[in-house]
DNA sequence: CTTAAATTTAGGGAAATCCTAAATCTTGAT
DNA sequence: ATCAAGATTTAGGATTTCCCTAAATTTAAG
């Protein structure tokens, strides 16, 4: 069904990718990705070079990195499911905007879809997570019944 | 604080053992173990050795393993933290017995221990999981704010 | 006391993540 | 237009985690 896997990193890395050139619209350099993380640009480069691999990103060396349209509904899949839990920790712990992405980002990558799922009917299928971002609906998240991933 | 750290597998196998040793009053061998998480018996012994490194196990070779008085203690703090994902699950989705061990067992690693007391504190602090297992109550989770007598 | 079964030891391997040093490319100042 | 400074990539590794096979060792059953 998928054709690729991501690393937890590789989640992480697409994620902020979405969130700055789709959602903000800005240009993404390696540097910045790089401080953002912590790590050396070689280590971004190499999980750009992994992510391209997998058709995720169009990468044009020295310059820029843009999402494939695969890139993009991977990334949105992966926003909603970290966002779905923002909106948990917001509502049924009352956490700000700050913490509910902290710990959301800690099991976002770990958390099944069909768990995701039933969060995310309970909530009625929310359409923003706790500060206003775009939740997209997923296929496999229906009203009705419930499925496997 | 700690003095160990414990990778995810070392934490998955600390709980078995104590679920084995403790709960179930059962000799614990390395071929039952190897069985339940579907690997060789040469791979249960070196996280045997590594559990043990780290002072948590005392393992007789080619007899059996006990847990130390560190052991125990570090597998009732694990324990509570899946548990209490298991109480979550079990009443906010109305998950049963074995999903809500499922889901637990896939996040209990990542989820912080800020996170754990928060849900546990919502509960009241819990004393048992959905199948009555005991739950320990860990010193960094207060009562404080609950009622009083 | 023998030997089959259980266990450990020895030696590796793959995947994920990150690093340094050196090479290469881009860009802005002159 | 040129060229140095800064940004980026390439090359080559290191570490950690988790798992494996083959061979040696120990236990225990008969």
């Amino acid at each position: 069904m998928v054709g690729f896997a991501l690393t937890e990193k590789e989640t992480k890395y697409l994620m902020l990718i979405y969130r700055w050139r789709i959602e903000s619209s800005s240009e993404v350099r390696t540097t910045d990705i790089a401080r953002f993380f912590k790590v050396r640009p070689a280590t971004v480069t190499e999980v750009l070079r992994n992510l391209t691999r997998k058709k995720l990103l169009v990468h044009r060396p020295y310059r820029d990195v843009d999402l494939t349209a695969k890139g993009i509904k991977e990334a949105r899949k992966l926003l909603r499911k970290h966002r779905i839990l923002e909106v948990f920790f917001s509502d049924f712990l009352k956490y700000d905007v700050r913490r509910s992405c902290f710990e959301a980002s800690k099991i976002d990558y770990h958390a099944s879809t069909s768990l995701i799922n039933d969060i995310c009917r309970f909530y009625g299928h929310p359409r923003t997570c706790p500060c206003k971002k775009d939740i997209f609906a997923d296929p496999s998240c229906s009203n009705e019944d419930v499925e496997e991933e």
